[in-house]
RNA sequence: GCUGGGAUGGCGGAGUGGACAAUCGCUCGGGACUGUAAAUCCCGCGUCGCAAGACUACCUAGGUUCGAAUCCUAGUCCCAGCA
């Protein structure tokens, strides 16, 4: 791990770090300051979405998006490649060489470009500006995924020349970030990575669908891409990932990681916990050093005790698990709130634990 | 006391002679979720069995019928109205 720190507007942030996505300039049940509170360095915001449904107006007025959602924090903004994927797969729109044709809410057709995606990016005056991609589908033939290669790396030269364009104009100079695809041919991501690098980034992107048929992380094609780039690039596990994954990929050298799982996981009553008594004890080289725990569980709903003693969130130290069992019962919003805090507290705890790992070394 | 209505699985509540181990909802148990179309989706839920299947079941006891949760008789309990 070369690089240290994650360049922020208010200041440097300690590598590695994980995002949690904010898509639509919120962290779903959640507020900035909760989000602050659970000691997140930053959060990811999606161009795509917010292209959609934020008018460029209004976000010239408020200066940018962190000023519009109240965070000061780090913040990147994905480029909308996840979203072109699910468009194609949707069948309401159609990806050609220029860009991605696709219906805006109310029917009508748009025009969504690399040159946009970056452009766009810019006035969302994020910490780091990720190039549009297209994604290579999970089982995707060879010459399915040469095809998404071949598309990726020419969006991303005109990325990186609009990129430049936005510099000059604007003097600003985020980290602007490569995707590589080319799904789980090997030979197909080396060289994907390999004509990013010709191109030239701050740092290079695990893109495509990181899951195997047989559910593992392929961490061969994380290998191939961090083995392939500049010491000097930071390296980036797009939608990465359950925790033991992310702490595989740090090892290999990627530093930053998003993922929508410990939100939407929260929000679908999955606790994540450490299997030790107290944060101290947490031992992230064990193999099961974590497990799930389900809120709303009739064995729970006397229980006096916090969901696990190895947390500090806003939940661990203030309510018991009846409390919370009680709150998903009756449905109420601030279950979902208090569960997604302790996850995005368990996913701080992990980086400050994957930190020791990687300094003590 | 009289009159009428009712008693179905953990709960609510369908079914009103065969296609019913019983629609559906809830509860309960299990699973999924990876650059967010997701506070969502999937599975199971009488007993035994991995399964095919077998057995016991719709208040209780009789009865009618080839066949009953469904029809008849008696009983028990509950509810409503009237005394």
């Amino acid at each position: 791990m070369s690089q240290k720190f994650f360049r922020s507007k208010n200041g440097n942030i300690q590598l590695p770090v994980f995002f949690p996505d904010a898509t639509r300039a919120v962290l779903r049940t959640l507020d900035s300051v909760d989000i602050k509170n659970t000691k997140t360095p930053g959060v990811l915001v999606n161009t795509y979405h917010l292209y959609e449904e934020i008018g460029i107006k209004l976000i010239k007025k408020h200066g940018g998006i962190g000023n519009f959602m109240n965070w000061k924090e780090g913040l990147i903004s994905d480029s909308g490649g996840f979203q072109v994927m699910s468009i194609a797969k949707k069948g309401s729109g159609k990806i050609s060489d220029e860009g991605v044709i696709f219906k805006s809410e109310g029917g009508k057709k748009e025009l969504f470009t690399p040159e946009i995606s970056v452009s766009f990016q810019f006035l969302l005056n994020t910490d780091m500006v990720v190039v549009l991609d297209e994604f290579t589908e999970p089982g995707a033939s060879l010459e399915k995924a040469k095809e998404t290669v071949r598309r990726t790396i020419s969006w991303a030269k005109r990325s990186k020349k609009e990129y430049e364009k936005q510099v000059k104009l604007t003097g600003r100079k985020p980290y602007l970030l490569g995707v590589v695809q080319g799904g789980d041919y090997l030979d197909l991501r080396k060289e994907c990575t390999k004509a990013l690098v010709e191109i030239g980034f701050d740092g290079l992107g695990y893109g495509g669908w990181p899951i195997k048929d047989d559910k593992t992380f392929n961490y061969d094609v994380a290998r191939v891409i961090a083995e392939n780039s500049p010491s000097n690039y930071l390296l980036y596990g797009l939608g990465v990932g359950k925790p033991h994954e992310i702490v595989e990929c740090a090892r290999m050298g990627y530093t930053i990681f998003d993922c929508v799982l410990p939100t939407r996981d929260a929000r679908h009553k999955r606790l994540y916990v450490y299997n030790a008594k107290s944060i101290k004890d947490i031992d992230i080289k064990k193999k099961d050093f974590y497990s799930y725990y389900v809120p709303d569980k009739e064995k729970y709903a006397s229980q006096i005790d916090p969901v696990s003693s190895a947390c500090d969130c806003l939940l661990c130290s203030n309510y018991s698990r009846s409390y919370l069992a009680h709150l998903f019962k009756i449905k109420d919003a601030s279950a979902l709130r208090l569960a997604t805090i302790h996850n995005l507290r368990f996913y701080s705890i992990l980086m400050e634990k994957i930190r020791e790992e990687i300094f003590k070394e």
